[in-house]
DNA sequence: GTAGAATGTGGGAGAAAGTGGGAGAAAGTG
DNA sequence: CACTTTCTCCCACTTTCTCCCACATTCTAC
């Protein structure tokens, strides 16, 4: 499970060390891709190929289908590992969130994300708004069972 | 599984290098076609077969269907790989699509497709339109397990 | 506190990928 | 049948990528 938060750099060549801690859930293989907000999502491969499945079984006739494809396969890449555990970040996703030398890696569970100190920043004060949030979350279902 | 976008150049002959990540994928032979949206396909001669299958098994009698198999049909070319991994796009593709030297490759996952810069833009423009996304996204359950 | 291991960062050299063009073969035309 | 044009195969060059090693800093155990 990925947890936590690191600042890491980026080398000249792109290249972003995954924390120790992240390696050994991504043993079977990882895809990097665009996330929702402006960061990127670094996923399982197991966690990925759900999503493929669902994406390939919709209907190649309607076009939101054809969008969603291209939204989430044209910005998909499988992001190996080194042998010192860092992946290299295609250079149209480091475009795509204007990533140059520092980032923030968050874990989310299930996957984690990869993101601008700056964008970062931003997220970190709305989500400290503790007045924001006692009425924010409330639609959520967080009941336990 | 073809993931990933490409910013390559066609040359003066009209031939386009397929990403080299793409190529294992096609030495069984592929098929060149005219995509849905200003776009051209490439796809593996086996998912060639299968699309040629259902097509084959839509009633004649329907226009609708006459019509997607002149579209998809009477424009598909065999596309052969040469020796450093290109194809070459037979002019009446390049001019559907008004294909000169810059295109981009779009891996979409069982096949990938051929844009101009300018059109791929347009689609990039209205997938990242956040705002339409969470609705598309509604049809299209991310959640894990 | 100290020693050894683990982690994060940087860079060089060889290999691979992408691009361009020439010459002979094949195809089309009058 | 001769001629022109297009196509195909081959080679060459430049740039990018990938693999490998080296170093500094942090962490952990005793």
């Amino acid at each position: 499970m990925f947890l936590g938060q690191y600042n890491h750099l980026l080398d000249s060549k792109g290249r972003l060390t995954v924390p120790a801690r992240f390696r050994d859930s991504l043993t079977n293989g990882a895809f990097i891709t665009q996330g929702f907000d402006r960061c990127l999502m670094v996923l399982t491969a197991e966690y990925f190929e759900q999503v493929y499945k669902r994406i390939n079984a919709m209907n190649l006739a309607d076009p939101t289908a054809r969008l969603l494809r291209r939204l989430i396969l044209a910005n998909a890449y499988p992001a190996e590992i080194d042998k010192v555990g860092r992946i290299l970040i295609p250079q149209s996703l480091r475009n795509f969130i204007e990533l140059e030398s520092k980032a923030v890696v968050a874990g989310q569970g299930d996957y984690f994300e990869i993101w601008t100190p700056e964008q970062w920043e931003k997220q970190m004060l709305q989500i400290q708004d503790t007045k924001a949030n006692s009425q924010r979350f409330a639609t959520l279902d967080l009941s336990n069972g």
